[in-house]
DNA sequence: TCAAAAGTGTTGCACCTACACCCATGG
DNA sequence: CCATGGGTGTAGGTGCAACACTTTTGA
């Protein structure tokens, strides 16, 4: 169904469902109908094909976030409550604009530190992996919005309470997670797909430990996302074996996490894939 | 650098450099403020952190394709050639606007077959794998276009000659080919990188086949995708011991490829992932 | 009869699995 | 002391790399 009133004029409703402003665009001039990635018109009068002026009503164009951390052996994610129709009530992932001068990865360096209420220089060296854009025409009910998708790996944090849109932010166990607003149950699960592949073949379970962790720890990366036991003693070896992937702090005594033994201590290494793969128990089977 | 002009009127320059039409789209309402990715306002008039209005300037958002298809033991991928400013007479991939209603993936298979000459069904059926989405503001030095960028494998097709845009479209080797115009250097190395990994572990490869094929066609596909020799009768094992990734054509006789003995017969399996992968050569060693 | 490609067999190594066992700490 | 987790050792299996070999076609 074509959206014949940009063709005639102004559609009506203006009013934010929320009470805000709501300002309107000015208009502004046509794309040349040609850009970086669209068909290029052909030597000549011709107006190619697919071309249509509706091709320029204005998309929306956001990020969200799936915020990942590791807390208390539980794969948690981070959610908002959305306080606006639709979906008021809703937990959704946290997400915004991007700004007409920010590329999507700014943006969500952006969100992320805002709804984390880290710094954004903490946030700049978080680990962000874009997952996939979200373009399908009825995702919003209001608008047209395309909405690219990025996953954020955290070590454990505080719960964010600093201040701003991180306020209505809660760490949500993944597995007790109730559904969430408009297409967000699909981006999350893409997400988790994500992860737990990359986990396979990168060095990516680095990320969801803090700068020194110890190989139990990291162990207990995989054992949460992947939803399995490893066998600690082939794990240890797989990792010490893999050049680059951690590198042992020398001169820092050991840590414990509670009771036993205390635990030589690591940083994350240079390496940032792996070879060979180290493949999901059910990988072997399955 | 902000874009003054969209916050004061209309920006000079509607021509488009083609001599088509510059449509101007109307003025639209603005969008509630909160979307399906935006944040949503707090209980309460609070205007939320990182509001702008002017994140409500119109994005374009169109689709780019990395079309790759593996012809006389070459890697090839589908370059049209630019017809207007900016990068008049660069390669450039194939690609165009995203319509009012449709997903960029349905953009995207409508571009492939306005580009290949292939039926729209033909094209539905192929192998459409999204890479990233690419929205560095400057990317494109007209406007602000945010463009989804897919990866198409495509089995050995005759040269496009479909009319309309195909007319501009020429198969050229992926290691012979010349600078590209905008970031599509960036996207088809991208591309390239995504379907190399993805053969690793997925089924990947038949897709790069006609509906029957024999080994030697699909070891081939490897070979040339990776720039790498497989050893044969190891290829074989692999493929024929993964379950679901090949299944053989009994009643078909056999397929000469040229001189040698003639080989037997294959369909792509029901299998979408190997395991265990099938790892490059290098994987072994790097 | 030779070249080229399909197909089978075999050996050895690399890596992974499983499990047994010792070490160090807190209760 | 024992429970808990860190750390080491070892035997067996799986799967792959490497290469030798036979088969079947076209030139």
């Amino acid at each position: 169904m074509r959206r014949a009133e940009f063709h005639t004029g102004p559609a009506p409703a203006a009013g934010d469902p929320a009470g805000r402003p709501g300002p309107l665009p000015p208009c502004r001039p046509a794309p040349s109908g040609d850009s970086g990635s669209a068909p290029a018109p052909g030597p000549g009068p011709r107006v190619p094909e697919g071309y249509d002026p509706g091709a320029f009503e204005p998309f929306a164009v956001t990020v969200d976030l799936a915020v990942f951390t590791v807390r208390e052996g539980r794969l948690h994610v981070l959610l908002v409550e959305r306080g606006a129709e639709p979906y008021l009530g809703s937990w959704a992932l946290p997400g915004g604009f991007v700004l007409p001068r920010e590329s999507a990865e700014r943006a969500a360096r952006r969100e992320l530190a805002e709804e984390t209420g880290l710094s954004e220089e903490t946030a700049g060296a978080l680990h962000l992996e874009q997952v996939r854009t979200y373009s399908d025409p009825d995702r919003d009910p209001r608008m047209r919005v395309v909405s690219v998708a990025y996953a954020a790996l955290v070590p454990d944090l505080p719960e964010p309470r600093g201040g701003g849109d991180a306020a209505r932010a809660r760490w949500t166990p993944y597995d007790a997670r109730g559904p969430l607003a408009f297409d967000h149950e699909l981006i999350l699960a893409d997400a988790y797909d994500r992860v737990g592949a990359k986990l396979e073949y990168t060095c990516l379970a680095t990320a969801f430990c803090p700068p020194e962790f110890t190989l139990g720890e990291l162990r207990q990366v995989y054992e949460t996302v992947w939803g399995v036991e490893l066998d600690r003693p082939n794990f240890r070896r797989k990792v010490l074996t893999t050049p680059g992937f951690v590198q042992a702090v020398e001169k820092a005594p050991r840590r414990t996490g509670g009771r036993g033994k205390p635990a030589a201590l690591y940083r994350a290494g240079r390496a940032t894939t792996l070879h060979p793969p180290l493949l999901r128990p059910e990988g072997r089977t399955a």
